[in-house]
DNA sequence: TGGCATCATGCAAACGATTCCAATTTGCAC
DNA sequence: GTGCAAATTGGAATCGTTTGCATGATGCCA
C-alpha cells in the first residue's frame, strides 16, 4: 500500500480511502490508484484490515476426531453436510474454516474463537459431551450443533425431526405387514436415541409390541453389522423387518442378509436413514429418510450469523421425509 | 495482553515473551504469567500474530463452481478428498480454508494467496484451464492441483495414473472374455481421456478392435447415462462389457442395464472408478479402480509445502489399483 | 569497593491496514 | 478583499503481537 501511495504521490491514507471506494477522494485519484492497484496486481491484506477492523468474517466447521481410532474422515452424510456448508456461507459471502478436534477436548473448538480465527463455530458430527458445550455456551462463545436436542440446553441446534423419522420408518415397515421389526442402532447416541423412539412410537400407534431383544445396538460402523445379524439368526431371533439409523448401515445389512440367503425386501423389507447420493444408486435401491442436506446448511450458516448479530435463537427441526423405493416394497 | 500485563504487574513485552515460553524470562514471572492467561481464559489473537510474524499457516483448499448450474457441491469422490486433505493438514498442524470460486474465474483463487488469508492453495476438481493455472504459476502464486498432468505445465499436479487405472480396468473385462466394451466418460477431461487411453491401449496389446462406436462422450453426470445406454441398444450396437470413467456413472450404468433386462456381470461385466466408499456395498460389489484417497490428501499437502520450503517440485503420479469384485466376474 | 558478566525486564518500533482530526485548497457570496 | 463552507488530502494513532536494544538489578571475582 506504501508502494502504490508512492508511485500515486498521494499518502497512504488516501490509497486506503480510494481502494474502498469512498467518496471523499477525488473521483480522478480514486480511478489513478485503482489503476495502479491492479496493474501491481495487488490486494489489502485481510489480516491486517481484520486486526484494525476488529472484523473477521470467517466461520470455522468443526468435526470431531477420535484420537483412539484416529478414524479419518469419511462418513459420506457428513461429508455431505460439509458441502452443504460450504455452499451456504460461500453464498453468504464468508469464508469457511474446516478443522477437525479430538472429540473429547472440545473446549479445544473454542480456540478456534478466542484467537480470532472465526467469527463463530459450526459444530458437526457425533458429540457426546452435551455439558461441555453448554459450557462453551455460558463463556460467550457462539456457535450452533447439528443434532439432537437435547433437554437443558444452552445452545442452538440443527437436526432432523429423528423421532418423526424413525416412525416414518417404521410405520412404512408395518404397513409393509412386518411385525417383528428389528432396530439397528446405538440409542447411546442421541440422535439415534431419538430415532428408535419413533420406532417405539410407531410400534406403539399400530399396537405391535415391540422385542427388546430386536433393539441391537449397533455403533456408526459398519463392521459391526454382519456379527449382529448373524447373531440373531443364530440364537434363533426371528425378524421381517429392518430398519438402520444410517443408510450405511442399512446397506451392510441389505448385504449381510443376501449372504444368509435371505432376499430383500421379499423376505425382509429394510429402511434407512440420511438418503445419501447412493441410496437410489444401491440395489435394491434404498428405501430411507431424507435428511434435508441443502437447507441444513443453509439453516445453520443462518441460525449462527443471527446468534452473532445479538438475537437469542432457537433451536430448528427440520421436517424428514420418507423416500419409499424397491428395499422396502415386498 | 495489556490485561494479563496489568495484573501481572510486567509489561506486555514480558507477557508476550512468557506465553511463547521463552526462557529469557524468569521461570517464576512465566509460570505467574501463564496462570493468568488460564484464568482469564485468553488466547493470542492469531491474526495480530501473523501480522507481526508475517506468517501464515492456513492452506486453501479450492472447488470449482459453475455458476451456470449452480450445482452443489456434492460428488462422494471430491467430497472424500477433501475430508483426506483436512486430515492431512491437521496432522500436519495447519489450518484449512475451503473455498468455492467460479470455474471460470480461475484468478479469483488466486486472490486467497495475495490478500494472505492462505499460504499456499491446492485445487481440486475439473479445472479446465490450463492456460490460466500457468498464469498463475507465472506470477509466483503457490498451489498444486488434483488432476492429469498436461504437456507444458508449469504447476505441479498429483493425480492417479489415469492411464494405467484405464489400462488395468479393460484389461480385465477383456480377461473375461468381453471383446466389445463400451467407455462412459468425457475425453474432453483430461482425466477422463487418459482413462479412454488406457482402454484404448489395453485393446492395443490384445489384438482387439475398438468399435468407435462405444466410446461414449457421457459427462460426469449420472443423469445422462441411462439415455446413452438406451441410445445403444436402440441403434443396435451391442455391447459385452461396460467401462465407466467413474463409480457413480458405473452404478447408474448397472442399475439401467438391470431394467433392460441384462444382468450384471453375466450378460454384461461392469467396471468403474474412483472406490468410493460405497462401491463395495453396492450390489453387485462393484469392481473399480481404487485411487489412493488417503495418500492423495498426504501427497498433495506434502508437495505444497515443499513448495513453499522453495523446492521445485516435479508432479506425482500416483499408483492405481484395480479391485475385482463381483460387478465384473462371470 | 569497583568492574564485569548474567539475568530479567521495559521501551518503542514495527507488521498492514483504517479513520479521526487537522490542514490546505478551492469556490462562492458579500 | 474577506469570510465561510465544501472538497481533498495528509498526519498520526490504533488494532494485538513480537523483538532489537537499552536499562537496571544481581552476583561474583579480584
Amino acid at each position: 500500500m506504501t508502494d502504490i501511495a508512492r508511485l500515486a504521490g498521494v499518502s497512504v491514507s488516501t490509497v486506503s480511502r480510494a481502494l474502498s471506494e469512498s467518496n471523499l477522494v477525488n473521483a480522478e485519484t480514486r480511478a489513478r490508484v485503482g489503476e495502479l492497484a491492479r496493474s501491481l496486481n495487488y490486494s489489502i491484506n485481510i489480516g491486517a484490515q481484520n486486526l484494525r477492523l476488529g472484523h473477521n468474517n470467517t466461520v470455522a466447521v468443526i468435526v470431531p476426531f477420535d484420537p483412539a481410532t484416529r478414524q479419518h474422515l469419511s462418513d459420506p452424510f457428513f461429508l455431505s453436510l460439509i458441502g452443504s456448508l460450504a455452499d451456504a456461507l460461500t453464498d453468504r459471502g464468508h469464508d469457511m474454516l474446516l478443522t477437525r478436534v479430538d472429540a473429547g477436548r472440545l473446549d479445544q473448538a473454542a480456540q478456534v474463537f478466542h484467537t480470532g480465527r472465526a467469527m463463530g463455530i459450526v459444530l458437526v458430527g457425533q458429540w457426546h459431551h452435551h455439558d461441555q458445550l453448554n459450557a462453551m455456551a455460558v463463556r460467550g462463545v457462539p456457535f450452533v450443533v447439528w443434532g439432537a436436542q437435547l433437554p437443558q440446553q444452552l445452545y442452538a441446534t440443527v437436526g432432523g425431526d429423528n423421532r418423526a423419522g424413525g416412525r416414518l420408518a417404521t410405520a412404512h415397515l408395518l404397513a409393509q405387514g412386518a411385525r417383528r421389526i428389528a432396530f439397528l442402532g446405538d440409542p447411546e447416541l442421541p440422535e439415534a436415541g431419538l430415532r428408535q423412539q419413533g420406532y417405539r412410537d410407531a410400534h406403539a400407534a399400530a399396537g405391535v409390541p415391540v422385542d427388546e431383544r430386536l433393539c441391537r445396538p449397533v455403533p456408526f460402523v459398519t463392521d459391526r453389522v454382519a456379527p449382529e445379524i448373524e447373531a440373531m439368526q443364530a440364537s434363533g431371533l426371528d425378524f421381517d423387518g429392518v430398519f438402520a439409523a444410517s443408510d450405511l448401515l442399512a446397506m451392510t445389512a441389505i448385504n449381510t442378509l443376501r449372504r444368509l440367503g435371505k432376499t430383500v425386501p421379499q423376505d425382509v423389507p429394510v429402511v434407512g436413514y440420511d438418503d445419501i447420493t447412493l441410496a437410489e444408486h444401491f440395489h435394491p435401491p434404498l428405501s430411507t429418510v431424507a435428511q434435508p442436506i441443502g437447507e441444513a446448511g443453509r439453516v445453520l450458516v443462518e441460525l449462527l450469523l443471527d446468534q452473532l448479530a445479538g438475537a437469542r435463537v432457537a433451536s430448528k427441526l427440520l421436517t424428514t421425509a420418507l423416500r419409499v423405493r424397491q428395499s422396502s416394497q415386498r
